[in-house]
RNA sequence: GGCGAUAUAGCCAAGUGGUAAGGCACGAGUCUGCAAAACUCUGAUCCCCGGUUCGAAUCCGGGUGUCGCCUCCA
């Protein structure tokens, strides 16, 4: 079966053809570890967790490192030189190393909470800092960076082109906004790979070049290299990186090795909120476990996700939620009644079936299209074990674990209990007033009340 | 200012040349004492203007809105 992918690259959507036909080898940009990850970072995750479910279910084994950035970056906005581990660390009264201890675990809890398939190697910038220096002294010494008072700069002009992803022809005149805190720096492309560390700066390493620690974009050249080598098949990460961060890790690698690291680069879009931006100021900025206060489960936001493709902006809506939250437990609920159906399925039904869902998730990973199969499995008016079955196959890719629902079954507490009972009493004598009055106390205290032929059912919302 | 995306029914969205997938909501129906749940049925000519073509949501040109990058935020 042949996967194809939209390759960054080459603006084109590609036959994706592995350097090794049974094993993947990739690597994706992760968070820099510095406050709580909301969900439209959270989207970038979903997105390399298709990737990889896609990937193993097309049966290649996956050799993945995703970096936590756990080294401080420049603030945007900053004119004191102060970054963003280092102001969130002023912001708690911590050191810069217990904030990223601190946030980096609550990312890992929340992509364990939203069910993603964890890269088999999470690679922290601080724990690899003598590999970034060993590959900065490397492209020192193939002669592609020139000194400055503060930095060692990557000259981009030793580069045979720069700008490879983006097509950036940058020209002086197109730089009139652009801000440069270095004025040594040559071309406005250079960007600095090691810096040399003010005596305020609390991450700092000993080095070649004395006190200092590591460009912004080395440790995914670094550790990329050392855990994938020179070459390896996928790269992913947010389209925001396209333009420089990709940019310049190709040219780390072009000035390491003359390569460009991987044959695929692929660029997950951008969460929007209410079609604006997402953004503190306007105050539309949700975390994972406060979609869960609201009566989302983490699950849910894996639905809405899964509605559109990686490649577009997706619109997040209150509204959408509560479709993807419908769409969800009827997907559970569907998927029960196959597994305790019993009718008889034609193998070619479920050939062509999952035919039309390999076609899908292997078109640049189509997920939308996929579901739509999915729901044609769900509603097959035919209940059976082996459209259960399915679905379980299929879930491998969807992520929502259906093997392992159960239906919840909680204790009603004794004065609910005792509540049902009466309206039991007053169905059975056919007191309908009175049933209906005890039905709208239980909806009153938050519970839905089915009267199903095998009896009441009454659960808490 | 430069570069790049995107605009499809009430909402979330597939679809890149042959007359619009899917999910959710709404409405109608079946079921029910009535509801709820479930199930069935029902809806759009695709931002605007112009062009290419036998034929365009889909290609080209020009607008308008939104978003992103260039300030490392996925």
């Amino acid at each position: 079966m042949k996967i194809y992918f939209y390759n960054t690259l080459t603006k084109k959507k590609e036959e994706f053809k592995p350097m090794n036909k049974e094993k993947v080898c990739m690597y994706s940009c992760g968070p820099t570890v510095y406050y709580y990850p909301h969900i439209g970072n959270l989207r970038a995750y979903l997105f390399m967790d298709s990737l990889r479910r896609v990937l193993k279910y097309n049966g290649y084994k996956l050799k993945h490192v995703m970096n936590i950035t756990d080294v401080g970056h420049l603030v945007s906005d900053a004119d004191d030189g102060e970054d963003k581990m280092m102001k969130a660390a002023k912001r708690e009264n911590k050191n810069p190393f217990e904030i990223a201890d601190f946030y980096m675990n609550v990312f890992l809890q929340d992509l364990s909470k939203i069910n993603v398939d964890m890269p088999e190697i999470i690679a922290r910038a601080t724990e690899h800092i003598d590999c970034m220096e060993e590959y900065v002294k490397q492209i020192i010494a193939n002669g592609y960076t020139y000194e400055t008072t503060n930095a060692i700069y990557f000259d981009t002009t030793k580069l045979d082109k720069y700008g490879v992803l983006s097509n950036k022809d940058v020209k002086e005149e197109d730089l009139e906004a652009r801000i440069d805190t270095d004025p040594e720096k040559r071309n406005p492309n250079d960007f600095a790979v090691w810096f040399k560390a003010p005596e305020n700066h609390i991450m700092k390493w000993d080095s070649f070049w004395g006190m200092c620690y590591p460009g912004w974009h080395l440790e995914c050249s670094a550790m990329g290299h050392k855990y994938l080598g020179e070459e390896f098949d996928i790269h992913t990460g947010g389209v925001d990186h396209i333009t420089v961060h990709h940019e310049n890790e190709i040219a780390q690698a072009k000035g390491y090795c003359g390569k460009i690291p991987a044959h695929y680069w692929m660029h997950v879009e951008f969460l929007q909120v209410d079609g604006r931006k997402m953004s503190k100021s306007l105050n539309n900025l949700y975390t994972l476990d406060q979609l869960s206060e609201m009566g989302y489960e983490p699950a849910v936001y894996r639905m809405f996700n899964l509605g559109a493709h990686y490649k577009k902006q997706i619109n997040f809506t209150f509204d959408a939620m509560d479709a993807a939250k419908t769409a969800l437990s009827r997907l559970r609920e569907g998927y029960l009644k196959h597994k305790e159906g019993t009718s008889k399925i034609n193998q070619d039904v479920i050939k062509e079936y999952e035919e039309k869902f390999n076609e899908a998730i292997n078109d640049d990973l189509n997920m939308p299209v996929a579901m739509s199969v999915v729901w044609d499995v769900i509603k097959n008016p035919n209940k059976s074990k082996s459209l259960a079955d399915l679905i379980e196959k299929f879930d491998t890719v969807m992520g929502f674990d259906l093997k392992n629902y159960i239906p919840e079954k909680k204790e009603l507490p004794s004065d609910i209990q005792e509540l049902v009972a009466q309206r039991n009493e007053a169905r059975a004598s056919k007191n309908w007033a009175e049933s209906d009055r005890l039905r709208d106390e239980l909806i009153a205290k938050g519970y839905t009340v089915k009267d199903s032929k095998e009896g009441t059912i009454v659960e808490k919302n």
